[in-house]
DNA sequence: CCGAATGATGTAAGCGCTTACATAGCAGAA
DNA sequence: TTCTGCTATGTAAGCGCTTACATCATTCGG
């Protein structure tokens, strides 16, 4: 019933090799018979089948992009730049979104069913072994985004860099007794955000009290999201001893700080300084005090090096690390009243 | 290099037929040379190939989303619903997300070449007639979302009650004089939400007056953009006379209202109350009122659609309309202090 | 004990393309 | 004119599967 090459190749009396090759760009077909090919297909309606296409070459044009907790707003951004780089190119993008960790497993196999795509992007997950070895011996493209393996091209950014300097910025303000909410104990950005904090507090001088440290230990979204804030900064609140600011491993939880504290009658900037990591757009809304990550270069960036793995498979691997940059807004004022939240919006908006 | 149904074929002294009903679970296939060949194609990391499959049974397990503005927040709940329902099936997400309304039509063209994917669903786009051809003479499962076609399923959310409840919400605390302000006239949604604005004014014998409707022109994302928010109310509190509260058609907007009047001086639910539309995330968090679209569900509902029209092309056209729901919270609160916020946290968190 | 089911497997023809190789046609060199 | 070397096109062999049909071996009723 559809149209294939035959039906066009014989209504212009050429042969089906003539055809593929006006559709291929291939240099070798006269000026007159490209036309007529290409006014016929487009009278008959012709569109090329993309499976059969795939098969007679060998590739795709399909690119995976596996993630765990999709709906973060974290990935929201990072799928902007996704998308925005992959327009300019010709392929087209599979999203695979996995629930927590152990299901990244499935969600990789489906993304590496054979010739299913031409490159997979795995975010925010470590690789097990049994990964890198399935991945390396499949010679599938490979990039990692907000992770990291050697044997593996990378996106990330500098963790640990980030927690030393939110926890910095804390103590410059001349807090002494700073709390740490961190994620999910599993995830590598959470461990070295957790390292950055103490290495800033030893740094200063300042002790590291384990009263003032709670580690989640909700697997799903590596713990981070408001549930897991309210709950942690609760904790911190009861058997923590007084607390002059807390650094909050990610936004979303850093939400459900200020909600509890605010439910506790404990006021932000004056009583507890918070500062979190990431900078979802709700942040500037909410005038939360964060380390911005750049999440639209970020995905910009690995569609760049998945297109430039696949054209030099064998080319040596590289790692970027972005430098997550303090943001201050109101959460971390110094005096209530200097937040630059409004500059902010007179920035944004004029 | 890679395993083929042939290299596991002769390894098991099989024809390659067998070797594919096992893998199609095809039952004319005794036990022990089923367990044989499914034991030999894992100890040799076998994979069907899926182009191969495609084209020789002329389907694919691709199932196409077309989204404009995929980074809204709107999108991101109702896309955690399409994978959690496709999660329980056999397809996976290709994802075309469109820069505005115009490159609908480009990403539209992608989802559609010919084998790419069994069915696409076409977000918050209005079809055209050409559109409409172009499916129909293709014969390709659609599904609708935010959007209506007669010839196609869809789901969507009664915009014009959803405007009406806002706008009435609005006159039962006492507001006469209450603005609009919309998303481009071009979008269907935003029209409805006007209508239902203007219905629920007549109703209840207020004027429609033009100085207090903003509708924005601005195509891309529909308007629905803080920055669009943050002009359209400044541009009604300037030429608009008093006015005592607003109507804004989608929560987005609304965030760029609430900043505009903090930066006038405006005290928000006091002098001007506001009711947004959607109820994102960020909503309850700023403790905005606003309509609330179930769109974790309409993802789901939009996935059950086209599942089913795939495996029933010729079953008559559904149309599953929800009803938007008002949350109340601090936005139009009543009194100041008898907000709704705190009690949505204490429910969420306890 | 025979013919007909029935079940397990094999044979081979596609699915719609790409592409290496072959060929025809023609211009220019000799 | 004949030969050489292009260019434009055709031929046909895959790409890795699926599946209708054929084949062969059993099994079973009578």
């Amino acid at each position: 019933m559809p149209i294939t090459i035959y039906d066009i190749a014989s209504e212009a009396g050429v042969s089906i090799a003539t055809v593929s090759r006006v559709f291929n760009n291939h240099p070798r077909v006269s000026d007159t018979t490209r036309a007529r090919i290409l006014e016929l297909a487009d009278s008959m309606g012709y569109m090329p089948h993309v499976s059969a296409r795939s098969l007679a070459q060998q590739t795709t044009n399909l690119i995976s992009a596996v993630i765990p907790m999709l709906s973060n707003y974290f990935f929201m951004e990072v799928i902007r730049g996704l998308q925005d780089r992959l327009a300019e190119s010709e392929y087209d993008l599979l999203v695979y979104s996995a629930h927590g960790i152990e299901d990244v497993d499935a969600q990789l196999e489906r993304a590496l069913q054979r010739g299913r795509s031409a490159g997979v992007m795995v975010f925010s997950t470590p690789l097990l072994p049994e990964h890198t070895k399935r991945l390396k011996q499949r010679n599938h493209p490979v990039v990692l985004v907000d992770s990291f393996h050697p044997e593996f091209d990378s996106v990330s950014v500098d963790n640990l860099l980030g927690g030393r300097v939110a926890t910095e910025h804390l103590i410059g303000l001349g807090c002494t007794r700073i709390g740490l909410i961190a994620g999910n104990a599993q995830s590598v950005p959470a461990r070295d955000r957790r390292t950055g904090y103490e290495a800033a507090l030893q740094r200063a001088n300042l002790p590291i009290d384990p009263r003032l440290v709670a580690v989640s230990d909700d697997a799903d979204e590596h713990g981070y999201n408001e549930r897991e804030g309210y709950a942690l900064v609760e904790r911190l609140l009861k058997s923590g001893g007084a607390m002059d600011a807390v650094f909050v491993a990610s936004d979303i939880q850093a939400l459900g700080v200020l909600r509890a504290l605010h439910d506790h009658n404990v006021r932000c900037p004056e009583d507890i300084k918070v500062v979190g990591f990431d900078d979802i757009k709700i942040s500037e809304y909410v005038g939360l005090s964060t380390m911005r990550q750049p999440m639209y270069e970020m995905g910009r960036l690995a569609v760049e090096k998945i297109l430039h793995r696949i054209g030099q498979p064998e080319h040596p691997t590289s790692h970027t690390l972005f430098a997550p940059k303090l943001v201050s807004r109101d959460t971390s004022a110094g005096n209530v009243g200097t937040a630059s939240r409004v500059n902010g919006a007179e920035a944004k908006y004029t």
